[in-house]
RNA sequence: CGGGGUGUAGCGCAGUCCGGUUAGCGCAUCUGCUUUGGGAGCAGAGGGCCGCAGGUUCGAAUCCUGUCACCCCGACCA
């Protein structure tokens, strides 16, 4: 095990503490100087690029084009859809001046109580407000639409605890707010658009997720429907890792966002709204890691595969650079993200740990033996294996590494994630499993939200989604044995 | 906002109960030598308003009062 997560906390031992300690060892995010709010250092960042890519591309593919709407909303904004102001009201950071002044007592500065804001400003907990006040502006006639606007942005929530990634008070996401001309457009736009997100968990994270409908108790405050993904972490708990709103008219009727139809009659707008965030990164993380560190899906990975050299003195350290270079660019060449380590004051063992921490997929060393044999030390990240393998035929080895290493950790967490979803049929049963096994927990419910709440109070388990593919089911609701046509699926969750 | 805890070197901590040499240890850093196929060894060096402000005392990291900050557990939540 690593150094320097061998003094901490196992897995097994303390979850939290466990992914907070590889979060930080690992050089993704540390907390930051102002409360709740988290620092993400390069090697974190890169990876996020690396999403913030491959999801980009997905939108426009999708023919979504990128805008920016302000960071400020205006308080009155946020009263005007009612379910919308109670679900966010009690976390928002508020602006309430504009200017500071030199303090009476000469002793730093204080806030000028001159230069109070006429009408209060709200730091964005999310843009559904400012951008349909936006739209209001852009949308006449049934020629104007759909608009199908993206924006990556960052959004402020005032949240009591924090935890790196998973929840800070100020985090990065993106936004997808699109107005359509009927309810059916914009139905499909929402399920296309948790589609999408499925799609990217997939491939890209390795991540396999459940796809469903919230319950209403779980419903985005101003949403007639919201469509998610359900990721299972390692611990057992469930997280929610991306949503997709279906919104009615709720938001055009607020902002009064009308267009004429070719009827020549007007119309309410029907419109959707659709995010991720940095909370991805907690999910790639915590859905893959061992004890040893970070394990990457290569398609993620800022750095593919690393090459270290082992050596004796300065004649072998030449030798076998010159040849690490040539292996190198050819990797390069076939499109790799490749980086030599060539560092003399630390040794080759410190470096093998270091990158396992760091989670590189594939780590090639090359020592004096190698360079004689022609071989060269191949060690893949997910499953530690090692082999010392012919450098002839070396790049489509590697590349094809790739894809298996990719494949293998998404069937690794499939396996685990199916194996944790459990049937039952009695409340006993329910508790039971929470408690002794935890994960998705399939099991009948009346439909209610008051069911729903008493279950949440009683065993802290809410509902995770009603899958896409739930398969219709007579039984009786676990709690209340009333009757329901299909099961449901709960679980603990972040 | 309730309950608990912690502030001592860049990081992690001991010392505080019971006041008393020059405030100590590990990691990291720097220098030198030896090492190098899984987190190197030895020798030496640098680095501190002991969270902050008062008070008690001949003397305070230690006792008292106040204050600030952070962490953990709840309620809230992507």
């Amino acid at each position: 095990m690593a150094k320097e997560l061998k003094h901490v906390v196992a897995m097994d031992d303390n979850y939290s503490q466990w992914y907070n300690n590889l979060v930080v060892k690992a050089g993704l995010a540390e907390n930051s100087a102002v409360r709740g709010c988290m620092v993400i250092k390069p090697y974190g960042y890169a990876i996020w690029e690396k999403m913030q890519r491959a999801l980009d591309q997905m939108f426009k593919d999708t023919g979504h084009e990128n805008a920016y709407f302000p960071l400020f909303i205006p308080k009155s904004f946020f009263s005007k859809e009612a379910n919308h102001v109670e679900g966010f009201a009690k976390e928002c950071a508020v602006v309430t001046h504009y200017r500071l002044k030199n303090a009476d007592n000469g002793q730093g500065v204080v806030v000028d109580p001159d230069a109070k804001l006429e009408e209060e400003l709200i730091v964005r907990p999310t843009s559904e407000t400012i951008i349909w006040n936006t739209y209001k502006n852009w949308i006449h006639s049934y020629r104007d639409l759909p608009i199908l606007c993206n924006q990556w942005a960052n959004v402020v929530r005032w949240e009591m605890r924090t935890r790196l990634f998973l929840r800070t008070a100020e985090f990065l996401w993106q936004e997808g707010h699109t107005a359509h001309a009927t309810r059916e457009e914009a139905v499909a736009e929402a399920e296309k658009m948790i589609g999408v997100y499925e799609k990217f968990a997939t491939e890209w994270m390795a991540l396999p997720v459940i796809v469903g409908h919230k319950s209403e108790n779980e419903r985005f405050a101003g949403a007639e429907d919201t469509l998610t993904i359900e990721a299972l972490m390692q611990d057992g708990k469930a997280l929610q890792s991306g949503t997709s709103h279906f919104l009615a008219q709720n938001f055009a009727k607020a902002f009064d966002v009308t267009f004429t139809n070719k009827e020549g009659k007007q119309e309410y707008v029907w419109a959707t709204s659709w995010g991720v965030s940095t909370r991805l990164m907690g999910a790639l993380i915590m859905a893959h890691s061992d004890n040893n560190g970070l394990v990457l899906p290569p398609k993620l990975a800022p750095i593919q595969v690393v090459l270290i050299p082992i050596y004796k003195g300065e004649e072998e350290l030449s030798a076998i650079t010159s040849k690490l270079d040539e292996i190198a660019a050819q990797l390069r060449a076939a499109g790799l993200s490749v980086k030599i380590d060539d560092r003399d004051n630390v040794r080759s063992g410190f470096k093998f740990a270091e990158y396992e921490l760091k989670g590189v997929p594939v780590r090639l060393a090359m020592g004096p033996r190698d360079v004689q044999n022609g071989t060269i030390e191949l060690v893949r990240r997910d499953t530690l294996e090692k082999e010392n393998v012919p450098q002839e035929g070396l790049v489509a080895r590697v590349s094809a590494l790739m894809d298996d290493i990719q494949s293998n950790i998404y069937k690794k967490a499939l396996d685990y994630r199916n194996s944790m979803i459990t049937k039952v049929d009695t409340y006993d049963e329910f508790k039971k499993v929470l408690k002794e096994k935890g994960g998705f927990i399939s099991a009948h419910w009346d439909g209610t939200v008051e069911t729903e709440e008493r279950i949440k109070e009683e065993t802290k388990a809410t509902i995770r989604c009603i899958p896409l593919d739930v398969e219709p089911e007579e039984g009786k609701c676990i709690l209340t044995g009333k009757p329901s046509h299909h099961r449901v699926l709960f679980a603990i969750a972040y």
